[in-house]
DNA sequence: GGTCGTTCGTTCGGCCCCGAACGGTAGCGG
DNA sequence: CCGCTACCGTTCGGGGCCGAACGAACGACC
């Protein structure tokens, strides 16, 4: 990663003082976040330990609380792990099994739904892929364009439009889908036994409730 | 939602049986993913039950037990969970807070980032939002744009950027970040105190793993 | 003082993503 | 049979998103 020539050393960063900007004196000591020597990209400064983990946590509570907001970290806490475990899985199967087939997480997704139910209407399978039919409109496009799957009109009803894998697409899900699930089954044995069962359900109970907590 | 002129029935379509296709008989009844009448754009079915979102994860193992697939269920509910809980509250935050003013999610996370470590360079930014500095030059783009953020050139070392909020920047934070932790705490308020906990750590784990199970 | 290897942020091409607007289709009620 | 209304998938504009390639800046070493 570092070796000959030498880099640059570059980080003679560290966020500084802003008391002067906030108008208020830093009350605690908070660790910069950093991240000297090298993030490989976007997994959110490379290689973090748990307890810089929590560390952060607790760094952003300490500067709302010097600007006077009284923000629930347990809640932050929530949110923000389950968003960055969400994107991190999402990039590391991208570039594990997907890259290596030139798919993206959403084509993929979209061709293992179709794998699991055969054969679908375009609204289905939006929803099921969780995009929107917008959205839908383009991938079907690539992944068409790329001899993977076929759309096909009703003929009782020419509104609706039929979507089906491809030989070469049902190929292509039973070649990779092990190696697909066999990473998912490492990722979440990086949670305790402990704890995986209350994730999930945890987790459950958020899909299930947030749609009622839109229209409040 | 459905009311004079009358729609257009349209849902005779369910999933019908497949084993012609397969080639195997269908051991177990499966029931359909569907979602008759209307979902109201990718939600992945509109307003799920408990029971519905756990039935689903078995069909899908019944569906690829008929394949000769066995997949593993358990990790496959724990990806698939973390990934619609996160899109689904990323969609939520969206249209209930960041909509009226104009923000996505990744804008308002970089702006939220250099609100609470004031100024920040732009690669330590980039991290800390969990986005590419690729990604992170077009997003700064459109906040400069809006007037939200400054760039500046470091005058000893001029490869580095340091962004900054603008007045207006900061004042736009102070305004809706209330709300949005507000937010933050009714939908971590969808997870029972027994399992709260769990998810946090069960979810930490995940964020500090993945980066060493990337280089296996 | 000129390489050389590294790091910086930007640019590029391709894809995903959404909401809104749009034609086309379908059923109903008058 | 003709509006009306609702639904279908597509199109469009604007943004996010990534990896790869790029030029500029920099430090180290000969």
């Amino acid at each position: 990663m570092s070796a000959a020539g030498r880099p640059a050393p570059t980080d003679r960063s560290a966020p500084a003082d802003r008391s002067a900007r906030t108008g208020r004196a830093a009350p605690v000591a908070r660790t910069a976040p950093a991240d000297p020597a090298a993030a490989s990209d976007a997994t959110g400064s490379s290689r973090p330990r748990l307890d810089d983990l929590i560390q952060a946590e607790r760094d952003i509570v300490a500067r709302l609380d010097e600007v006077g907001i009284d923000a629930d970290l347990d809640a932050f806490s929530v949110i923000s792990n389950i968003y960055r475990a969400a994107t991190a899985i999402r990039r590391h199967m991208e570039t594990r099994v997907l890259a290596p087939e030139q798919l993206s997480w959403t084509a993929f997704v979209t061709l293992w739904v179709l794998w699991i139910w055969d054969e679908m209407e375009a609204r289905h399978l939006a929803a099921e892929a969780g995009i929107t039919k917008g959205t839908l409109t383009g991938v079907l496009d690539t992944l068409e364009r790329r001899g993977l799957v076929t759309r096909r009109r009703h003929d009782d009803d020419r509104r609706l439009l039929s979507v089906r894998l491809t030989d070469d697409g049902q190929a292509l899900l039973a070649r990779i889908y092990p190696a697909f699930n066999a990473e998912e089954a490492a990722v979440a044995d990086l949670v305790s036994d402990a704890d995986r069962a209350s994730v999930v359900t945890g987790l459950r109970d958020i899909v299930r409730g947030l749609p009622d907590l839109d229209d409040t």
